[in-house]
DNA sequence: TTGCAAAATGAGTGATTACTCACTCTATAT
DNA sequence: ATATAGAGTGAGTAATCACTCATTTTGCAA
């Protein structure tokens, strides 16, 4: 449980974009703000410009239309989804001292996918709201996911069937038992029922197990 | 397996609401495919009439105003998704013979449902999508869950688990489980990626194997 | 203090929005 | 044939939209 760093590194999602203006980053903030409570369309230029405290004009300085604006927020979101998998031997890097159980690697995920969505919920739930209406978003999205996410966590999760730790279903349906799991729960938790009284410990252990029961051997 | 009659009756979706002149009908299926293209915001009222061959006027000849219009659609979509379930005894329906057991339970559902998605894909869409943006269909909506639906399930779970056929989990645990796995699964299937090539049988009966495992004691 | 470029401004632009209303068309009853 | 009611129309309305641009303010080097 103490020797999880190999994954904690590659998993790491704590850097900031910076170079952005002061007045930029009130804009982006209050864009974040409004495009989550109202969506893209029904956002207005003038409403985020009032809330981030600056003329209209100054927004368009920035950024030159809304969608680059909300484009500005998306992007860097779909590099910090799929970040932690692109390191380039991330297979390998888990197996590395041939200690890793498919147990830690579950757990070092899905508490690490929480964090990450404590801390962005405003801006995923942007994400997956715009999503449906942007197919080129869409497209770039499910291309990342495909060539550096999926890619890698398929050798994974084969790697674990080779040591029999899990069953000896389609892999396809495997990561997507695992990935409805873990999206569905952080959705109903962040995104649906965020005002629930959550005892996350238990629930992140209890999801935990319960994958560890359908797939284990 | 082919005595399930029991489930197959209360679960039926099929009836359609009529009492909807030729013109509105035309309007509303217009409303759907923009709505679900769009998003309420993004969609505007003349494309919808000159979608559905109609003067601008005849939309608020009918529906007073464009969220009218939406709540048409999104209302009667509540409505059915509670259904199943509030046939007043469904839980002593589902174990009136003694026989059913929760394998038979989770197939007939999850088929049902499967159909259901696949019929209602474009106004689901709309439904979830528009969740986010209209607080009162939000709370409805978890109402009509809570009240309706969830309190039954539980009731079916907890009867499945004294028969010893599921695991000791908080019943609300397993009922999350359930339904982000099969929500998941309907959403990656006929929302995320209906163009793929699935092999929609093996996939189903994939999903209640897994969801079994996960779950039988 | 002055000079000057970059940043910020907000009134102005034409397009589009949801919605209205005075009017016409159509179907049926007599 | 005529009257009547309601369905259908589409030009018109004020409001709002994303975006522009001439002008002012600001920060800083000389």
């Amino acid at each position: 449980m103490t020797d999880e760093q190999w994954i904690k590194d590659i998993l790491s999602t704590d850097d900031e974009d910076v170079k952005l203006s002061e007045k930029q980053i009130k804009i982006v903030e209050a864009a974040i703000q409004v495009f989550s409570e109202k969506g893209f369309s029904g956002a207005s230029t003038s409403e985020i410009a009032k809330k981030a405290g600056v003329a209209e004009g100054t927004v368009f300085r920035h950024f030159k239309t809304k969608k680059e604006l909300l484009l500005s927020i998306v992007t860097p979101t779909l590099a910090k989804i799929v970040a932690p998998f692109i390191a380039k031997d991330f297979v390998n890097s888990v197996f590395k001292d041939d200690y890793a159980s498919f147990e830690d690697f579950l757990k070092v995920l899905i508490k690490n996918r929480f964090e990450f969505m404590k801390k962005r919920a405003p801006v995923i739930k942007i994400f997956l709201q715009e999503i449906a209406f942007h197919p080129e978003i869409k497209e770039e999205y499910i291309d990342a996911l495909t060539t550096h996410v999926k890619v890698r966590v398929f050798q994974l999760v084969e790697r674990f069937k080779d040591k029999n730790e899990i069953k000896e279903y389609p892999t396809e349906t495997i990561i997507r038992f695992m990935t409805t799991t873990v999206v569905g729960f952080l959705i109903a938790r962040f995104l649906i029922l965020p005002n629930n009284e959550w005892d996350d410990d238990k629930e992140i252990e209890d999801t935990i197990e319960l994958l560890l029961y359908g797939l284990k051997k």
